[in-house]
RNA sequence: GCCCGCGUGGUGAAAUGGUAGACACAUGAGACUUAAAAUCUCCCGAUCGCAAGGUCGUGCCGGUUCAAGUCCGGCCGCGGGCACCA
């Protein structure tokens, strides 16, 4: 065994593992599966080094469960479709197609060299027609079942580029690519019926014991469920046809401090009014703008008094203005409200700008009844004083105030008790070409008609050109247009394509038969389903997640997956990101500019504080060939005059092109290894938590991983006969090494396990053990560290004599009764501050310990003759002297 | 505005209510070397002390407890999610 050169030994293995086919899934019945799923990457290019966390992350897992005997499966795939692909296209020519394929082709290439345990048998892309057809024969089956319908809806519409526009895409109230301001515009589109499951979705989150709290807290919120009450309110002088319309409010207490109404522009009675020309302007300027957050929290309150009137409901003498207004959502609730000044900010503002009046229906528990100068919003749980409505002069909180209320009305014939959800429908249309094409037709005589199974898949066409702006599908005749499936008369064919986050929501069900000529097959799914352990970015945590979630659901419903997969992921763990420095200087009119890593020389401190020098002000020749010492003393020179430029460091930010900080896991590769990468990304940072990543952290591990390999060349060297003294110690060390590590990566706690990997290398270094005590404890060593470095341990593990591949080694177990110790050091606190140590049999009664440890010398002198008032013996941990 | 989470050395971080700072990075000192690199050894929270050792110390204030980084209450700061949702 010679000096440690990744480069000689990574690939050898990873060739070694594919001979032996080690990482093919096996649908094995006699033994337990287990499945680990990373979130499949977007093609974008390149491997950047948050895949190498995931992916790492995400392999160690599968690692060690292979090693413990789980029949495992540890996929990989490309979520394909999307618009940078089309974007590329439009600026740069090509097609998407060429563009997504090659990408992957690069990426698959990349991946390889990092040794992860992938299946690759079952690899496919989302823009495979194999996969994106059985995608359609889901949504034929879904629109069956009643889970798919079409509506209007209202969307960001880019009129230069002519499509739909995702809020993202939105900036400034213009389009990110044309720049051009963008409408509100109502369109026909398809919807999943995700709202259906609402409560379903909501109260499921309970039983994912082993998801983030954070995650299922803000699915929590997303769905947004609360209890109010839905009521009529009786109109007058309003157009034939409304009579009434319904309210919907959570606060039913606050119902005796009414003081208007408000319907959405989008009402039907707003539209049944438009035909006055005062109306019809102020709907149109309610739809100017667009409908992103930042479009909302800018645009003012407005209203438009339509002259009708409605009665209260609880006293029919009051009679109450009805506004159209801005600010009322038609897809929340009824689309109309009750208008409460007193006690809603809004209602406020709008009640203050229109002249309204505020009558106040509570006050703060012990506050008097003045005039409000502001809305008074008391939390649901802080008890208030009732001046007005169903509580009378009582003190109540406003959780009892309105569960009151609602059953009053509801005796009464006013309304009744209503659970919403914020939680929309799906909108699932794209005005798009790269998506996966949405299977049905346009038919005069029919109107929308599926298309017929065993036409599927429907391809997209290839033969398109992104030079004009517009979905090339809506302009290629030979595609459009076609043959009415049910009456053969011809017909369009729909050029919406489907939004990319359907194709990620059913992808971990289609690894478990990638092949199979239905969307799943029945015995593979209810072998491999659910995926144990999901590991993904924590910007999932909503969308990808819910849909898939709502996906699970609806493929059980139309038979595509068992009832057990309706929650597809039992674990979920959401990594953090991996960070790095950013390099930045200024030019002259202040303006940033960054700077690549490689630009920057190494930090200097001058006095207190640490300089960052850029090469070429250092060297304005370039570095050339200097060494390293050739370098320090220019540098320092350099450094020490202030008047000189320096580099702004920036640290932990997100790795982006823009900012010039990402480093290529490839460069890291090729300079460290793999093992060097994957061990780096794993170590010190808990997973969870961003990571920084700093190039002397990663020389430091390489450094790490040489030593090991020495001390393993080392240990190859001991004679046969060798005889040491530590054997009990060292097996007691190994043995404490498995427990911890094993632990350690049980419980996701990655750097930990790596910590105690430093601690069991640092003892064997220093152990003299006779020779097979120290061969046993440097095999045991490889196999702790194969999941974090594979091809190393592989190295060692056949160089001290371990049979067949480290893989595929069953996971070393921990012999208990190495654990034990025989004796236990026990700190003494007298009145709590540490003061003394014994060292007692792990054993003795604690009857026993007390008696030893009152007779220390040195609580003997710390207790000065103070009497002992009580003594707390923690048996192996610690003894605390009350005096 | 509402809902979460987090504040520990120069840095990344450990710590079932039980010895705060494991493990690692950086810095410093030393060994080896003609020299450098590499490698190895030691120190490394603050403060007082020659030392032994003492005192203080987990954002701030208070509480519970024999014992609090950890539990409870109130502040301050940072980060994330949601938001015309009636």
């Amino acid at each position: 065994m010679s000096r440690y050169v990744p480069k000689e030994i990574e690939s050898n293995w990873q060739a070694a593992w594919d001979q032996a086919a080690v990482f093919t899934a096996r649908h094995d019945p006699n033994r337990p599966k287990y499945y680990v799923l990373e979130m499949f990457p977007y093609p974008s290019g390149r491997i950047h080094m948050g895949h190498v966390r995931n992916y790492t992350m995400g392999d160690v897992v599968a690692r060690y469960k292979a090693a413990q005997g789980f029949s495992v499966l540890h996929p990989m795939g490309w979520d394909a479709f999307g618009m940078p692909a089309e974007n590329a296209a439009m600026e740069r020519g090509g097609h998407p197609k060429d563009w997504t394929y090659d990408n992957i082709a690069v990426m698959r290439e990349q991946m390889r060299p990092l040794g992860l345990s992938i299946d690759w048998s079952r690899e496919f892309a989302t823009c495979d027609p194999e996969y994106y057809g059985q995608q359609q024969a889901m949504f034929l089956d879904m629109m069956a079942a009643g889970l798919v319908y079409r509506k209007n809806a209202v969307v960001n519409w880019d009129p230069v580029d002519m499509t739909v526009l995702a809020n993202e895409q939105v900036i400034d109230g213009k389009g990110w690519r044309s720049n051009a301001p963008v409408e509100r515009r109502e369109l026909t589109q398809w919807f999943f019926k995700i709202s259906d499951y609402a409560g379903e979705l909501l109260a499921a989150l309970d039983g994912l014991k082993d998801w983030p709290e954070k995650v299922r807290i803000m699915q929590a919120n997303w769905i947004g469920k609360s209890r109010g009450l839905q009521f009529a309110f009786q109109t007058v002088a309003a157009p034939a046809g409304f009579d009434a319309f319904e309210v919907y409010t959570t606060r039913p207490d606050t119902l005796m401090g009414a003081s208007f109404a408000a319907i959405s522009a989008d009402h039907p009675l707003a539209k049944a009014l438009a035909s006055d020309p005062k109306v019809a302007a102020f709907l149109a300027e309610c739809r100017l703008g667009g409908t992103t957050a930042e479009a909302l929290e800018t645009a003012e309150k407005i209203g438009f008094d339509t002259g009708i009137r409605v009665r209260h409901p609880l006293d029919a003498s009051i009679e109450l203005p009805v506004y159209i207004a801005n600010f009322v959502l038609m897809d929340y609730g009824t689309g109309a409200i009750f208008g409460c000044p007193a006690h809603d900010i809004r209602d406020f503002e709008f009640a203050t700008k229109y002249g309204l009046p505020i009558p106040s229906v509570f006050v703060a528990d012990g506050a008097t009844d003045e005039p409000l100068t502001e809305a008074y919003v008391p939390m649901k749980s802080e008890p208030v004083r009732y001046l007005r409505g169903f509580s009378g002069e009582n003190v109540q909180t406003g959780e009892a105030a309105i569960a009151a209320a609602i059953s009053h009305c509801e005796s009464m014939g006013i309304g009744r008790g209503v659970t919403n959800y914020r939680l929309r429908d799906w909108g699932i249309s794209r005005q798009r070409y790269w998506g996966c094409p949405i299977p049905v037709v346009h038919c005069a005589d029919c109107g929308v008609v599926a298309e017929k199974k065993e036409n599927l898949p429907i391809e997209l066409p290839y033969d398109v050109t992104f030079d004009i702006p517009g979905n090339p599908l809506d302009r290629h005749p030979t595609w459009r247009d076609c043959a009415c499936p049910s009456c053969g008369k011809p017909a369009r064919r729909e050029t919406d394509t489907m939004d990319t986050f359907m194709d990620s929501s059913w992808y971990y069900a289609r690894f478990t038969a990638p092949h199979a000529k239905t969307p799943t097959d029945a015995a593979e799914a209810e072998y491999w389903m659910n995926v144990d352990q999901y590991i993904g970015g924590i910007e999932h945590a909503i969308l990808h997640l819910l849909y898939s979630r709502f996906f699970a659901r609806a493929m059980n419903k139309t038979g595509h997956l068992p009832a057990k997969a309706i929650e597809p992921f039992n674990a979920l763990f959401t990594q953090g990101m991996v960070t790095h420095e950013i390099y930045q200087t200024r030019d002259d009119k202040g303006r940033p500019v960054y700077h690549l890593p490689e630009e920057v020389a190494e930090r200097i401190q001058i006095g207190s504080h640490m300089r960052a020098a850029l090469w070429a002000d250092v060297f304005p020749d370039g570095r050339g060939e200097r060494s390293d010492a050739e370098v320090i003393t220019p540098l320092l020179e350099y450094a020490s005059n202030p008047e000189n430029r320096f580099v702004e460091v920036i640290p932990s930010a997100k790795m982006s092109k823009s900012k010039k900080n990402v480093v290529d896991p490839m460069n890291i590769i090729d300079a460290f290894g793999a093992d060097t990468a994957r061990w780096f990304v794993m170590s010190d940072s808990p997973p969870e938590r961003d990571v920084e990543w700093t190039s002397a952290g990663a020389e430091a591990t390489f450094k790490h991983l040489s030593r090991v390999w020495a001390l393993c060349a080392r240990i190859g060297e001991m004679p046969a006969d060798h005889i040491g003294e530590g054997d009990d110690a060292l097996m007691r060390a190994t043995a404490k090494a498995v427990a911890e590590v094993t632990q350690g990566i049980e419980s996701f706690a990655f750097n930990k396990a790596i910590a105690k990997l430093y601690e069991f290398t640092n003892t064997l270094s220093r152990a003299n053990a006779s020779t097979a005590t120290m061969k046993h404890a440097v095999r045991t060593l490889a196999q702790l560290m194969c999941p974090m470095t594979p091809h190393m341990s592989e190295s060692i593990w056949t160089y001290q004599g371990g049979a067949g591949l480290c893989a595929q080694a069953p996971w070393p177990v921990a012999d208990p009764a190495l654990l034990i110790a025989d004796t236990v050091i026990l700190p003494i606190q007298i009145n709590g501050k540490r003061r003394a140590e014994i060292t007692v049999p792990a054993d003795l009664p604690i009857a026993e310990v007390e008696k030893i440890a009152l007779a220390d010398p040195d609580v003997i002198k710390f207790l000065a003759g103070a009497a002992v008032k009580k003594i707390i013996v923690v048996p192996g941990r610690i003894i605390n002297v009350v005096a």
